[in-house]
RNA sequence: GUCCACGUAGCUCAGCUGGAUAGAGCAUACGCCUUCUAAGCGUACGGUCGGGGGUUCGAGUCCCUCCGUGGACGCCA
């Protein structure tokens, strides 16, 4: 809330107490910012939220409550009953204008919050298999998590973003196979890639790679020594291309966390015993089940195979309990669509393990499907016509990629139209947002802002729009950090470029007739500026400054 | 079949964890550049919030049910 709200809200709980008695719990007193502007800058619904409480008429209740208001209230300069019984406030235009040298004063810092108040909070996303290059899905997580984070930090959380690299089982040797086969067949040698191998073209590329430093040294040494080489060898380039695609993107991760690490360092093992020793395991056909029904999944899960084999949730259940060891309180995934069934046997496995049920959460990302000319292309990693994030954001641009996946609520499908982001890119509102922030550079390189002591001039509708909207910036961002949808900031960022874009439209800005207006408008540009960059670089989306 | 999401304007989507007359963009029609960036502004058109019940002062939002779409239901990863 920023310093007009509290002042509202204590102010409301203040004449609750005194007109009716009672101490208001936290949350009793609602402050939102009414849709239609003519019913005030701030509206509370208490007086019906108080009718059944009270056993009285809203109207009553609200007549009472502004009363009391009307007395001691300092920011606002109108009060008004409405409706069922809304009452409405309609704040003084100093006060708005305050936030422009709140803004001024905070530069990069502004929209910084406690809301998380250092709760440490572990986000892992992405995590794809080293085993061929990121594709759609996983450029909407990357967007989508990689935002989350720069909200939770933004909002005082202590967040680690985290990779989980699953580089051990079979996938992996398969990956050895098919970098072999190629291996082979590069030197015209006939050889079949594996039935599940990975047919697509970065396994060729890192094939060539890697001849480039052995030459033909493998080519007559024993199979399963080649193997073992091109499986450490591809997972290693494989990694890296992941890691270079992201880097491209402007997603930095804090942490990679390999699956294999957490092999040999015994943590498989170790809670393997562990489950076992709590009783949460059974045997049954020669294989170690976890009763995960006890624990709300629908069915038992098998941790060891009758193979001797541990499955890949076992391994992941010692993932998620070194973050836990490390300290984290809370532990968010994000995982695609096709994992959904997986996240009740996570959460049994966290909770009977003695962890906090609620101490995972998982959001689903749901999957992206590619259309191009009115077609829908399928996207898969085996047949190697996947679009990758690398020729996406050749296509069309990192600013509009992340913005275009992270403007749409993931849990929702989610057509990814090729032509028309390739053809209409100057329609994409990313390049709304950008205009604007490039329009308003270029006012204030004509003339510079300076920071000023008052700006009792800004009263016309599209400057108070303006104000209002800039005031709200710190709500938006711990909103949307608590509720990790960063769409919410493109909403805000859409809308703040609509207010200036409005602005600029209605008023000349720099007006020498009116030295004093035009001095306190640039203030206010100033703020907008801010505001902006500072939301633009929540998603990762530059603010350029020229156009 | 069972479980989980989703269904809002012709299209793509918002809708602040129950609030006042459901909002943008695209598309369509019409205005606005001798004036700080027209990648812009303004006006109009467009809705049974999938259907039906329920909960309450009040439902797009919560509950039930049906329909539709997608996904998950391996000793795969």
């Amino acid at each position: 809330m920023n310093n007009i709200e509290v002042a509202l809200k204590n102010n409301i709980e203040k004449a609750v107490m005194e007109c009716f008695n009672i101490t208001p719990e936290p949350g009793l007193v609602m402050i939102e910012i009414p849709k239609d502007n003519s019913n005030g800058d701030y509206s509370t619904n208490i007086a019906m939220r108080l009718a059944k409480v009270v056993r009285s008429n809203p109207q009553v209740i609200a007549k009472a409550l502004v009363e009391k208001l009307e007395s001691n209230l300092e920011n606002a300069d109108k009060i008004e009953i409405a409706g069922p019984g809304f009452i409405n406030f309609w704040i003084k235009k100093s006060e708005l204008a305050g936030v422009i040298n709140t803004v001024i004063d905070a530069g990069d810092d502004y929209g910084k919050n406690n809301s998380g108040n250092g709760l440490k909070i572990l986000v892992e996303y992405v995590s794809a298999n080293p085993t061929g290059a990121l594709h759609l899905g996983h450029a909407r997580g990357a967007a989508w998590g990689d935002s989350i984070c720069r909200l939770l930090k933004k909002s005082g959380y202590d967040c680690l973003r985290e990779y989980y690299i699953n580089d051990a089982g079979h996938q992996i040797d398969m990956l050895g196979e098919s970098v072999y086969a190629r291996y082979l067949q590069s030197f015209g040698m006939e050889a079949a890639l594996p039935e599940d191998g990975y047919h697509g073209a970065d396994v060729i590329e890192i094939t060539e790679e890697i001849k480039k430093d052995v030459g033909d040294k493998y080519l007559n040494c024993p199979k399963e020594e080649a193997v073992k080489f091109f499986r450490e060898e591809g997972k290693k380039r494989e990694l890296n291309r992941i890691k270079n695609d992201l880097k491209y993107y402007r997603c930095e991760f804090d942490s990679w966390i390999s699956e294999q690490k957490i092999v040999d360092e015994n943590r498989v093992n170790l809670v393997m015993d562990k489950m076992v020793e709590m009783g949460l395991t059974y045997e049954k056909d020669g294989a170690i089940w976890f009763k995960s029904t006890e624990y709300g999944d629908d069915k038992d899960r098998v941790l060891k195979k009758s193979d001797g084999y541990y499955t890949y949730l076992t391994p992941d259940i010692a993932n998620h309990v070194y973050k836990f060891e490390r300290g984290y309180e809370k532990l968010v995934n994000l995982w695609g669509a096709d994992h959904h069934g997986y996240i009740a046997r996570m959460k049994a496995a966290i909770e009977a393990m003695g962890y906090g049920k609620d101490a995972l959460e998982v959001d689903i990302i749901q999957m992206v499907r590619l259309v191009e000319n009115g077609e829908e292309v399928k996207m898969s990693k085996r047949t190697g016509n996947a679009i990758t994030i690398r020729e996406l954001v050749d296509d069309i641009g990192v600013d509009s990629a992340r913005y275009f996946f992270v403007s749409r609520a993931v849990d929702t499908h989610m057509d990814f139209d090729l032509s028309l982001a390739r053809s209409q890119s100057n329609e994409n509102p990313v390049y709304y947002a950008q205009y604007a922030y490039a329009r308003i550079c270029s006012i204030l390189r004509t003339k510079p802002a300076q920071r000023l002591d008052h700006y009792d001039l800004l009263t016309s509708e599209k400057e108070v729009d303006l104000l209002k909207h800039i005031n709200e910036f710190v709500n938006v961002v711990s909103e949307a950090a608590l509720t990790r949808s960063p769409n919410k900031i493109c909403n805000y960022i859409q809308k703040l470029a609509q207010y200036f874009h409005s602005f600029y439209g209605a008023h000349k800005i720099i007006d020498d007739s009116q030295p004093e207006l035009t001095a306190q408008r640039l203030a206010l540009l100033e703020a907008t500026r801010i505001t902006l960059k500072n939301a633009l670089d929540l998603i990762g989306v530059s603010a350029p400054e020229k156009m």
